[in-house]
This record gives structure tokens, C-alpha cells and sequence, in this order.
DNA sequence: CAGTTTTTGATAAACTGTATCATCGAATCG
DNA sequence: CGATTCGATGATACAGTTTATCAAAAACTG
């Protein structure tokens, strides 16, 4: 839903697949054009969240963001916040594990997705290209207007599949 | 209602992608055959759960079943648990839309996916072949096993472009 | 540097999902 | 057909997760 009460002035609006973010070296500039484009401040939070998002390009949870934030003296509203807002604007993306947890993803150039392991957790990114042709044939034979697609794809990373054959 | 039940020949198999089940008329029989096929039994509220999915080929979420079922006298702990169960027994699978939320879906025969609307929530149904392509691309080129995928597409429909031009 | 508005952190509160347990009932057996 | 058994249910309590509130602090503007 969108964001309420009077803090909710800077209406972002929703953009999908920013490229340039993400990466071992945060790019704070970038951070700042995107929020500053969108009539958001760059705070420290923010930066700190960013640069955290930055160094996990396979994901983290709002658990591990919140504990991590902590640290750093930010509060868990903020982190619930700012994870919203990253994603409102279209810097990080929100995925779901088989177990049900939500795991929040930097865009990476190219509309990425995560191909995600469902025993350790850790995701692999691949470009759906598939999926756009998929979506073209769709609009014309459904005359459907596609707006997007969400694509999950799970299974069992090799190092799990040779750790233990069962379960 | 026990009616004559002979026709649950069909031995349960722990398989996924039954066959048989949704569709606008519940076929109880093959649920009971299902469940009598894990040691399960056949009960009341699992018959109504059973139903209100076969209503909702395109899914509902928990919280759609929960008052759905109260006002069936079916408390909101049997929902969660039968919806777990059916999922296990695999007639129905759990997604996470892009809203964030659990929705469950039963099975249908060919493994469908829904291009959904919206504005107005109309549903197409389509098939994905060309995500099984992808899966053996994806097997091949990071070592994962893939065991299943889900994908959702979103967009307007023909009408409700025609009806409405904006957002 | 001062003014204005957004953002934050701490707390409370709402919501979601799970565990518990006495009771009920489906399947089985006599 | 009635008795028995053990899984299933519903109500409640409980734990975990997410959101709302609001005074105080910080970020942008000029």
C-alpha cells in the first residue's frame, strides 16, 4: 500500500529496474541522484542500508538487515522504511525463499532474478530474456497491456545437493 | 453427505501436479483418495477448503480462506493447517504475489499460470513451456536442481484498457 | 546561519502465523 | 450397528513480524 500520513509527501514513483546499483563499491553518488530525483533526502541510514544491500548481492532478510543496522544505531522502523522505500523506487527488489521469508535483492543492469537454493538460502541471478519474449506473445494473444512479471525459481545449489543426497 | 464414493479407484500417489482437482465442480473423491492415499482423513472442513479452492482456480490468500471459513464455524488454526497440508500432499502450491502476500493455488493439470489483471483481477491462464527451456538452461549452467519456478505476470485487460486510460 | 520540511528512533500497537490442549469425530473393528 | 481409537478440530494463548505515532534531530534551501 502506499505509504501514509504526512512523512509520505515525496511521492516516488514506481520505477522498476534501475541499472548502476549494487556492487562491491556502493555508489553513493548514484544513491544520492536516485533519492534526490524522486524528492528524497540521502541520509546517512540510507547510505549505511545501501552500502549493506551493496556488499550481499544475493540478498538479505529483514532479520539480517535489522541486526546489522542495529549496530550501526538505526532503528528497525528505519530499516522496514528504507527497505520499502529502495524498493518503491526501484533499487532493490523483494523476493520470497521457499521458507516464506522475504529476502531483499539489488537490481542489477538487465532485470536480473534470483534463482534461489532452498536449503542454504544462497541465490544465483539470471536474465529472464526468456520471459520478454514470453510476455510479447502474451500481450498479443490476450490483448493484454503487461506491465511486469515476477519470476521465482527455486531448487538445491550444488554444494547442498553434495552435502546431503535426501531431505 | 456420504454418498456413494466407489469411484476413488485412483490410488494417491505423493506426487505433485495431480491431475483432476480445481475446476468448478469439486471432485471429493479425488481429495478423499488423496488424503485417504497419506493416512489423512477426510473431514468437514477440509471437504470445505477443498471447495472454496476449486472456486478460485487463480487462488486466494490465507486471509480471503480465513473468513471464508469462519463463516463455516472453521477456526483460522484449521486453515493454516489444512492449507499446509493440502499443500504437502500437493494439490495446491503457495506463491507470494508482488503485493508480498501468500496465495494459494491448486494444481491444474499442465502446470497453467495466470496473466492477471490489475484493475479489474480477470485472469488468463497460459503455459509456460518456455520456462521448462530455462529451467535446463539454469540446471546447466549453475549445478542447481530445479525443482520448481512460479511466475506471475500483471498487467491491464483489454477492457479495462479500453474503459480507462490512466494508471 | 536560520527556517522549513523530511527523516529518524523509541515505543506502542496491530497483525500474522504457530503451539497447546481438551473435545469431537472419522475410520476401524468387533 | 455400536464401541474404540487416534487423528483432527476449535478456542485460546503465545511468539514473531510489520506498522503507526510523535517528539527530536538532521537535511536541504536561500
Amino acid at each position: 500500500m502506499p505509504p501514509t500520513s504526512r512523512q509520505a509527501a515525496a511521492q516516488a514513483r514506481p520505477r522498476r529496474c534501475r541499472p548502476g546499483f549494487a556492487g562491491p563499491a556502493p555508489d553513493f553518488a548514484a544513491l544520492a541522484a536516485s533519492l534526490a530525483g524522486h524528492g528524497l533526502r540521502t541520509t546517512a541510514p540510507r547510505r549505511a542500508l545501501f552500502a549493506l544491500l551493496a556488499g550481499h548481492p544475493q540478498g538479505i532478510t529483514v532479520a539480517e538487515a535489522i541486526v546489522a543496522m542495529r549496530d550501526a544505531g538505526i532503528g528497525q522502523a528505519t530499516v522496514y522504511r528504507t527497505l520499502g522505500l529502495f524498493e518503491t523506487i526501484g533499487i532493490i527488489y523483494c523476493v520470497h525463499g521457499a521458507d516464506g521469508r522475504h529476502r531483499f535483492i539489488p537490481w542489477r543492469p538487465g532485470h536480473m532474478h534470483a534463482l534461489v537454493c532452498r536449503v542454504c538460502g544462497q541465490a544465483v541471478e539470471f536474465d529472464a530474456c526468456g520471459l520478454q519474449v514470453l510476455e510479447r506473445l502474451l500481450a498479443s494473444e490476450t490483448g493484454y497491456e503487461i506491465e511486469g512479471h515476477h519470476v521465482e525459481v527455486f531448487g538445491r545449489c550444488p554444494a547442498c545437493r553434495t552435502r546431503a543426497g535426501g531431505t
